[in-house]
DNA sequence: AGGCGATTTTAGAATCATTCTAATTCGTTG
DNA sequence: CAACGAATTAGAATGATTCTAAAATCGCCT
């Protein structure tokens, strides 16, 4: 595990316990599952990471865990309605995201410092100037990775 | 039907002839009912409309034209995994969205000129520094729309 | 260590949007 | 009018997510 999947996973743990959620194993888990991968997991991969653990544990258990996390605030969760949600733990701000259509690949687009206008101060200058009160937002990049690029051009 | 919702129809029309798509009367309805709202509707909305004029058409059939559309890039659809996607006939380029958590409304974000940041510009300059081929980009807003706000406020 | 009340977890059913399927209908052309 | 291909239909199938009721587990107290 990375230093910043741990600083994650202290940082999941805090904020459900001064939220009054008791942090089960199967729940602690969950949390290490989520920060420590880059490939913003769906709900049944974090199931498959927690299983190799706990065999028995249910999907139900991971959705749960996911609830809680967004209720806290401490996880992304960016939804397709033709595929499973994809989890983000590692940066629970929003940020945007680049999807390959073609293999389903979902990576941070930049992993360094700020995006140019995509914190919060772009969230308050559009609740300024549309009266929205504003939590999140969203922004994805759909196309094609460069390794389903090679892959296609060599077929 | 307004200017735009009119200019709209035609292009939609043209877009799909010139694939080979014939226009059949429940898809020209069907265009019409997305070129005809600024709400974004659901595929059920869309089915609700076209009903008034015949009321044995499938959702299938609606769901059919979606398709066709998507593919001859005349049509936005903003994907949502608790809730039935949402669709935008009216300006099929990428263009970011207000989201409203409570009601659900979908609302454009700028309805005149050019958004700061977010057009074609934006897609190849990312396309360059990422070396992804993007095709379209989604950026939304969500939070509570003045009126649930006000509403909320009341209680 | 044992027991207790409350919470969590489980397996499976339920839900719901979307897609698929096979049969029917429709439009056009010969 | 007959025949062909495409479009449409109703309903089944799919798959992710949520719900439910029962069983297991937890933290706490003795």
């Amino acid at each position: 595990m990375d230093k910043h999947a741990a600083r994650r996973v202290d940082e999941m743990r805090a904020s459900l316990l001064q939220r009054g959620v008791t942090i089960t194993r199967r729940r602690d888990k969950t949390l290490e599952a989520l920060a420590a991968t880059e490939r913003h997991p769906s709900a049944n991969e974090i199931h498959a990471e927690v299983r190799r653990w706990h065999p028995s544990t249910s999907l139900a258990t991971i959705y749960n865990t996911i609830e809680l996390l967004k209720e806290a605030g401490q996880i992304l969760e960016l939804e397709f309605s033709g595929a499973a949600n994809r989890y983000d733990g590692r940066r629970p701000q929003s940020h945007p995201h680049l999807i390959c259509l073609e293999c389903g690949a979902v990576e941070d687009m930049d992993d360094d410092g700020e995006s140019p206008d995509g914190g919060d101060a772009a969230l308050d200058r559009v609740a300024d100037a549309t009266g929205y009160k504003l939590v999140r937002q969203r922004t994805d990049y759909y196309g094609v990775c460069p390794p389903c690029q090679a892959a296609g051009a060599a077929r």
